[in-house]
DNA sequence: AATGAATGAGTGTTCATTCAT
DNA sequence: GATGAATGAACACTCATTCAT
């Protein structure tokens, strides 16, 4: 069956990707059966292989799509803005993605930890290249002295991690802090805000 | 004769628990086929069941010992150390760990990113009251000065997710980094530290 | 305006049986998906399923109109005629069917191998009165001793099986014979006058 | 599973072959499930795929171990062997064939009619070369005069069609027959040596 | 007359687990 | 203890056919 683009079928792929989205980040690839996401979906098994043409394939569309998405805050970086607050302004919009997309964030990291086998084209291309292109833009503040001299890419991978942390281990979170917390997002981004800014400040 | 038995039930118990793991933190509790643990451990599919009684207890049993050994650097902080050796010290324990473990580690991510299922009591339970008693600690440091104040229990998810980091996410790593760094987890290793070190500072 | 849409119909009920042909006798009855049958005839399945009320109708229909034609060679013998150039005749025409209809003979010689079972009655009917007809012609001329005494059911087995050879087993000839002969049906029809010639010969 | 050569193993995989056979000669490839083999085996679903990897394996092996008894009665004709005998020889050896063995006649003629997709390199390699050795067997025969002048390709597709046709058209036989003929590989086999044994005389 | 959408009943295949020795 | 053999319960995917327009 070709792509059209009715109306129905664009509706009906993005159900069917939003099923995909939330049986695939709770129990990854393999964990996922057809009928959990035809049921979610509301359609009959057979008619998501209608609307795409298997398994793989839903994951697949489904992780591209996410890419895209994923690498938008680090392209809102403004090489031209004050050091102190394009990265704060990075790890705020990182934590409200982790609060409004954590089920993407999951499936992204199921897929890493699987050692990204559907993945890796994306992540050794456009990925590589938008990290290279920050990492320059960092280490012209350091030089300038507007930014603790650190290593780039580790300052980089330490803002994924934390901010991340809050959408992929959320059960962790919960089992620890309990009832304590009622907004563990917000706690965290004023820490990390803490955190980053002193540890960045250049003396 | 009863004891020599049992040393090789004990080692043939071993040699399936690490091919489990290696099977299981690659590929997922679902995505893992009972033939992979059997080929990695040398043994036939029926032998591995006449040990274990089945794959959940396989995994299950995985857990259980790794969240014990998990749990050992954050009972290694000493209430009357230095507050920033002590932490500091704690950082590059959970580094060393997913240097030695990265395996490990990646099982109890794969574990949590699907709900804990399996692990939420040992979670609720021990893991939690461990915390607790660091937040303690870490509050009682603040009280007295030597140590930032900060949010006590985000700075331990914060230590956690960016050590961690450097096990569950190393397919990422390597492809941001290519081969520039030789030695990612040494030079993350430092990066963390000045990051924690001014970013801990009471001023 | 009746007429009219009557001529469409049987315009394109001729498309798709003409479609259908190619199909099957290529890849049999469950060999054949009725998506083939609508890709080639330039049709949607479910208009497929208009003219058609079913796969199966569609496959005998297709038989039905075969067994027609396929007996009129049969019937163009001439009592009266004489026996070599009749047979000879028959021969001739039964290769030119090969040549200009291997589709049909291959659709035939497939439901045969499959035990008929679309086509038992037919068999048992017409076909064999009509080979009835031809036996006793057959007997009458060799009791007038102007053809050889042989079995005349056999003899028209014989025919049959070589010339439709040409066609059912034309992948089988292609393959033997590579490409030194560019025209094997004229060479077959050569080789088997003059054996059928001699064969038959009274002496 | 690695192929073992256990008795067990031996008998299983002859009784799968031999059901396998029954259905695949009667229906195609396509036109068989696995339930009418296993059924006819006497064996489980899955433990039919214990023994062969899956359907299409199935038939390979059929066909494979098919085409090696099949290129043995013209392997047999003696270069050195009187003409007529040996050619007789071989029709009677071929006729024999179509009783014992109608559905490894009739297997190998589905293939072939289905364009012999799986078949082909063995059609063009084997099956080639002996042809050619047994048509230069006969061309000596003829320019020795010991043979009518005929073409060598079509006297051996001649002696295929006629005998195969024994076995792979034995339905339609019994249609035209009806009773009178309790044996008709017997009367066939009488006639084709008087049709072949006259047509090939060189005077 | 035509077709995009939908589905019930298969269909080959997988896999943890059990059986028998 | 160990393993070849066997299977029930799934599971992804297929396909003729039906539905709705």
């Amino acid at each position: 069956m070709v792509t059209k683009n009715t109306r129905i079928q664009r509706e009906k792929r993005e159900v069917i990707l939003d099923a995909a989205l939330r049986a695939f980040s709770k129990n990854g690839f393999q964990g996922t059966r057809l009928d959990q996401i035809a049921a979610v979906a509301g359609l009959s098994k057979p008619n998501i292989l209608y609307y795409y043409s298997g398994k793989d394939v839903i994951y697949r569309t489904l992780l591209n799509r996410l890419l895209e998405i994923w690498l938008q805050p680090l392209e809102g970086i403004d090489p031209l803005g004050d050091p102190h607050t394009e990265i704060m302004g990075y790890i705020s919009a990182k934590m409200e993605f982790s609060r409004k997309f954590p089920r993407e964030s999951r499936l992204f990291a199921i897929e890493i930890l699987n050692g990204a086998p559907r993945l890796s084209n994306e992540l050794d291309g456009s990925l590589k290249a938008l990290v290279d292109r920050t990492v320059k833009m960092f280490r012209a503040w350091m030089d300038e002295g507007r930014l603790a001299q650190v290593d780039p890419y580790h300052l980089i991978f330490s803002i994924w991690a934390t901010t991340q942390h809050y959408a992929d281990f959320s059960t962790q979170m919960r089992s620890v802090l309990g009832d304590q917390d009622p907004d563990p997002i917000a706690t965290g981004s004023k820490f990390l805000e803490e955190l980053f800014f002193k540890g960045l400040d250049p003396r």
